[in-house]
DNA sequence: CTCACGCTTTGGTCGTACCATTCTAGGCGA
DNA sequence: TCGCCTAGAATGGTACGACCAAAGCGTGAG
């Protein structure tokens, strides 16, 4: 059980992790407390929770503290996943045709197969959000902020009637990493109104079943979206800035 | 500066995290040594540990030691994001069906960008290491590793030929998330064959601009994939074992 | 029977000391 | 003068010990 390679900490970590995956430690479960991990390991306290603080940042992991409390072993969900991605995205910003391009092959598949796959009732709800979402977008002064949080959702809620976890963590990962940039989009008031009109004339096409129909008014969602940043674009010339603007402390 | 939250290390931790996304740490940078930042923070030393550890983990900072040493700020990787998808997928083990539709429809895409964008010397380039992979898996006992690298970076090179760095790096992180499986599948002859010369064939048609043929020789790639995984999936009890078996050349 | 208090467990923090590694500069020898 | 080599400084890695804060649990008073 000791250890004595050069990073003690990445290497119980390393232990632990192997444990939860090869599944000696199920979700739920409780690692022994730090102090006694502290003797089992052979290793000062400070390594051991150097380890644990690895396993929580990982996902792996999670901390309570007082009389019960102690590390639990964690289900991961994709939100690790599309924090991760989110980071790089922030890291590495591109030009917003890049990410267009990208969002809408995926989601010409993601429509495809949610028609096919999803449950009636998931799309009579998708489309009551649209139509919920067209009527806020169609309002004088429109909550921009909840309009682009519920646009967020449509698309995580189409994404997960693809039946295809992939798809719907890519989604995720990209909603997280570009939502400052959708808020942006709906100030026009043009485009959020087209924009708003077409969300529900897709919906209503998934709805019905309707593949190229609803493909067409996919395809359409990005004409809207490329001639409006192509306007925002025009007057200053600051092709990728925007995602790191955001200062909050 | 100094904090009082809750947890001190992750507080301190998003605070650097937020330096360094604004560019106020640029990737090269040094932090201060832990004693500096210790007094910095008015706090403890094993606080500023951990919240390196959790930017560490993160892959925002390499900590060297010695004189000189520290934390340095990096430049984020695909090999970050790659590795929190293969976690999340030993976690949630996903059914290959699942794995394959995502890729054939970013393959799609990926191939008719790579025509539209690829440098006529590129495409050449991956034509000839289609052909190199092809004779390689043409071999009575081909190097299954090799070839599985040599395959994935020819999938990594397509993608980089979009054109387009979301493709490229979605893709590498499905190739790391997978790579055992890939290896696994070219364990059986008649498969790797077939794929080899698909392969190629692929790389000839993208070469020439022959649009529609790449994206059938494309689709024949995952009928392929299909059929071996089919074929695992139910051994022996299949009555057409015995005719796939033999070579088509 | 109920509620509040205090005890126990356990993570969170601080401080110090010491070790291991790495770079640097200055001295010593050829 | 040039080059190697060693001593020292800077810095992360680890250990130990102490105390604080929160959270659960049990017991005793009302």
């Amino acid at each position: 059980m000791p250890v004595q390679a050069g990073r003690a900490s990445e290497e119980i970590a390393l232990q632990v992790e192997a444990a939860i995956v090869n599944g000696r430690l199920a979700p739920g479960g409780r690692l022994p407390s730090e102090r006694e991990m502290q003797s089992q390991f052979g290793t000062g306290r400070g390594v051991i929770r150097e380890a644990i603080k690895i396993l929580q940042q990982k996902g792996l992991l999670e901390v309570r503290k007082g009389a019960k409390g102690g590390a639990y072993v964690r289900q991961l969900d994709v939100g690790n996943v599309s924090e991760s991605l989110a980071l790089f995205l922030k890291q590495h910003p591109m030009e917003p045709e890049k990410v267009i391009e990208f969002r809408e092959s995926l989601d010409r598949t993601i429509t495809q197969l949610a028609i096919a796959h999803a449950e009636q009732a998931e799309k009579d709800e998708l489309l009551k959000e649209a139509l919920r979402l067209e009527a806020m977008l169609l309002e004088d002064e429109p909550d921009l902020i909840d309009a682009s949080e519920l646009d967020r959702q449509l698309n995580i809620k189409l994404a997960r009637m693809a039946r295809n976890p992939l798809f719907e963590w890519v989604m995720h990962a990209l909603q997280m990493g570009f939502s400052s940039h959708d808020y942006a989009l709906y100030e026009d008031r043009t485009y959020r109104i087209k924009a708003g009109a077409n969300w529900s004339n897709t919906a209503r096409a998934i709805a019905n079943g309707e593949i190229m129909r609803a493909l067409a008014y996919n395809g359409h969602h990005y004409v809207l979206l490329r001639q409006c940043i192509d306007e925002k674009a025009a007057p200053a010339s600051a092709p990728n800035t925007g995602f790191l603007q955001e200062d909050n402390h």
